[in-house]
DNA sequence: GAGTCATTCGTTG
DNA sequence: CAACGAATGACTC
C-alpha cells in the first residue's frame, strides 16, 4: 500500500507554523514562507492544498500577503472560499469584498509595506 | 483600486 | 527533466 503520509520536510514546517496560529488571528502565505526560509509563498500554498491534516491544521487561517482571502481547498474562489471567510467570520476576522478588514488580525512580524491596501483609503458603494 | 504579465520554490509526474 | 500550484511583485489602466 502506498497510501502512507508521506510528507516533505517542508511540508512540516508549514504545518507546524500553521497549526500555531491562534484562534482569531490570520498569516500570510509570504510570512510563513519567510519564517521556513524560502520567498516562495506558491509553495506554501501548495504544502497547504496537499494538506493531509486538513481539519488539524487551521488552513482557512491563512491569507494571501495582499490581505485577499487567497484560496481553500484547492479553489481560489467559490463556495469553498466563502467557507473560509464565515470561518475565520466567526474567530473575528471580517472580510469586506474578499478583502481583510483589519490588517491588525495578521500575525507575520510584518507585512508589505509597499502596498497601499486599505490605509485610510475608502471607497463603499 | 483592479487587471495582466513575469517570477520563484518545491512537489509531483 | 518538465509542468503545475490555495502566491507575489511590478506595471498599466
Amino acid at each position: 500500500m502506498g497510501l502512507v503520509k508521506k510528507i516533505t520536510p517542508f511540508q512540516q514546517k508549514v504545518y507546524a507554523i500553521v497549526s500555531r496560529i491562534p484562534r482569531g488571528r490570520v498569516m500570510t502565505y509570504q510570512g510563513i514562507a519567510k519564517i521556513i526560509g524560502c520567498n516562495s509563498a506558491q509553495a506554501v500554498g501548495q504544502a497547504l492544498k496537499k494538506n493531509p491534516f486538513a481539519p488539524k491544521v487551521p488552513c482557512h487561517r491563512v491569507i494571501k500577503s495582499n490581505l485577499s482571502v487567497g484560496g481553500f481547498f484547492g479553489k481560489q474562489s467559490g463556495k469553498y472560499v466563502e467557507k473560509k471567510i464565515a470561518l475565520l467570520k466567526k474567530e473575528g476576522v471580517l472580510f469586506l469584498d474578499g478583502h481583510l478588514k483589519d490588517v491588525c488580525r495578521v500575525l507575520s512580524g510584518k507585512i508589505s509595506q509597499k502596498t497601499n491596501y486599505f490605509g485610510g483609503k475608502k471607497s463603499p458603494k
